[in-house]
This record gives structure tokens, C-alpha cells and sequence, in this order.
DNA sequence: GTCCATGCAAACTGTTTGCACGCGC
DNA sequence: GCGCGTGCAAACAGTTTGCATGGAC
């Protein structure tokens, strides 16, 4: 489960121009972060992280930057939790969630069915999927009943 | 598609007091709000209609009582389109949603290979899953492409 | 030098909570 | 009448925005 993605500072410089916007520190910043976080960082995660090497950085910056970039499609957003935005960089293969109520724990999962789902729905109801969310939530295997043990 | 649910009077009221909770008038007209509704209302569309009825009824109890059957089991929650939380009651299969980006149609389908996609993860996993949600979004057929038209 | 991007603080949205009163039981 | 449920307003969390300054090009 390495982080491949497209985000290398050139790509991202000449991808940022070609669209018309700036190459900031501010944003390969967010970027780096993203790139070398395992799992799926939230807005104040990824604020904090980046504050530890610029600590000026504002979490305004952080909120628009990552705006930039998941419309640009270099990062995904998902509801994991219940309550805010977790963030990853855009994987090659589309997959999915799972989160344990207790801990938190994330599963990433693959499950190519969920395409053929979609595609079906298309056919039938004649739209266009732009995007797919499957999450589930649940226990993890260390917080099913067994609560007591590590209390 | 028509409103089913274990949502009567009777029950509901026998209902809350096994579980130890008042059978108020603003409950029943939640629910009563709820079954009448077609689609999947937010927390300030139901207040609404509520307060059609009961101009005294607060958004807080609505909340409040949203939240009670929730976990009752006798009302589902979804994330449909982003920011906020919509609300219908419990049905017999369970089904998931596309949302169009743009008209925020929703559309809802039934789809039984999730429920093996999660099978499989549990055991996979060993994990236990409590819920499931699967969500599509893009553009309907009235919204893909041909926007002009109606304009 | 131009204009977009930033930092800051204030605004905003959806939801939750503290508290005194009111009503179901 | 006891105690949960309510209404109100204030608090809250996450996110967005207006504005003056700063930095990419």
C-alpha cells in the first residue's frame, strides 16, 4: 500500500501553470505532507504536519489549497468518520472503507463490483458517474465484543 | 416506492416506552413529517413541515429526535450531497442513492452485491460490519451535457 | 509591476448543549 | 409530583470568506 500518485514537484509545478495558477511553497508543502502521511490525514492533521517545517502556514491556505487539488483530482476526500474530511492522494485503483466505530481504524478494500454497479445504473437510468463512495463502518477485529480486554 | 416502515402510532409509542423513552407529541410528528415526505428531507425540511403544524416545535428537538430514531433503527441518515445530513425512514432492503451534482435529483437503487462485498470483508477481515453506504454522484440524464436546453 | 495566493480574523453552516420550565407517566 | 423532554439561546466544529499584504511570474 505505497503512495504512488502523480505528485512529484515538476509535475505538479507544470501542472499548476498549465492551469493557471501558482506554483507556491505553501502548496508543495501540503502536497509533501500528503505524499508522506499514511492513511487518511484530516484538514488539522495536515495543518499541523505542515506547520512543523512552515510554521506560518495558515489553516485558510491549507482548506484552499486542498480545495486546488482535489479538484484538479491529485487527492480524494472521504467521509470516514462521521463529522470532517479525511484526505489521500489519488490512487491508480479505485477503492474503498471501512471504519471501526471504536478506533478508528481504517481498512482500505478493493471491490471491483462497485463499477459494474455503477455501470449498470448509467445504462438504466441513462446519468453519468462522476464519482463513487462505498464505506462501511463496524468493529475491527481487536474491537469486536472483546471491549473489556484492553480497558 | 411507496412509504413502508413500523412507523404507526402504536407501535412506535409502545416502542419508545420499552425503551424507557416518553412518547411525546413532537415525536410522533417528526415521524409523522418524515413518512409523509417523499425523498429524503434534510433536519431543516423536516423542522419545517413540523412547525407548519406546530409552530412551537424547536430545530433542537428535531435534532434531538432525529438522533432517537436513528438509533432506533427506525430512521436511516445519509450524506448525500455534502454538507449536510438527510434523513428517511428505516426500509425493508436496503438500497443506496445517486445524487446529481447539479438538479441534486436523487436517485435510489437496490443493489445486493454490496451486501457480498461486506461478507467478504468481514471475513477477510474479521471485522463486523453495522452499515453500509454506497454513493454515486454525477449528472442525471435531464443534466449531462445539454444544459442549455432548459436554460 | 501585475495579479494571484496568503495570513489573519471574522463569518457562516449544520449541529449540539446548558439550563429553566413543562408535561408524560 | 418526579424526572425526562422541550424551547430557547448560546456554544461548538469544521470550513469558508473579505481584505490588506506578499510573492510568483
Amino acid at each position: 500500500m505505497s503512495k504512488e500518485g502523480t505528485t512529484d514537484p515538476l509535475q505538479v509545478r507544470s501542472f499548476l501553470r498549465a492551469s493557471g495558477h501558482r506554483f507556491t511553497h505553501q502548496r508543495q508543502l501540503v502536497l509533501d505532507v500528503l505524499q508522506e502521511t499514511q492513511g487518511h490525514p484530516d484538514a488539522e492533521t495536515i495543518f499541523s504536519l505542515a506547520k512543523a517545517r512552515d510554521p506560518k502556514i495558515s489553516l485558510a491556505t491549507v482548506y484552499r489549497t486542498l480545495a486546488l487539488l482535489n479538484e484538479a483530482g491529485l487527492i480524494n476526500k472521504h467521509r470516514l468518520g462521521e463529522d470532517h474530511e479525511h484526505f489521500e492522494t489519488a490512487q491508480s485503483t479505485p477503492h474503498y472503507h471501512f471504519t471501526c466505530l471504536k478506533c478508528e481504524r481504517v481498512i482500505e478494500f478493493e471491490a471491483p463490483q462497485v463499477t459494474q454497479i455503477g455501470r449498470e445504473l448509467c445504462e438504466r437510468e441513462g446519468i453519468q458517474i462522476t464519482e463513487a463512495h462505498l464505506h462501511f463502518s463496524g468493529y475491527c477485529s481487536n474491537c469486536r465484543e472483546g471491549d473489556s480486554f484492553d480497558k
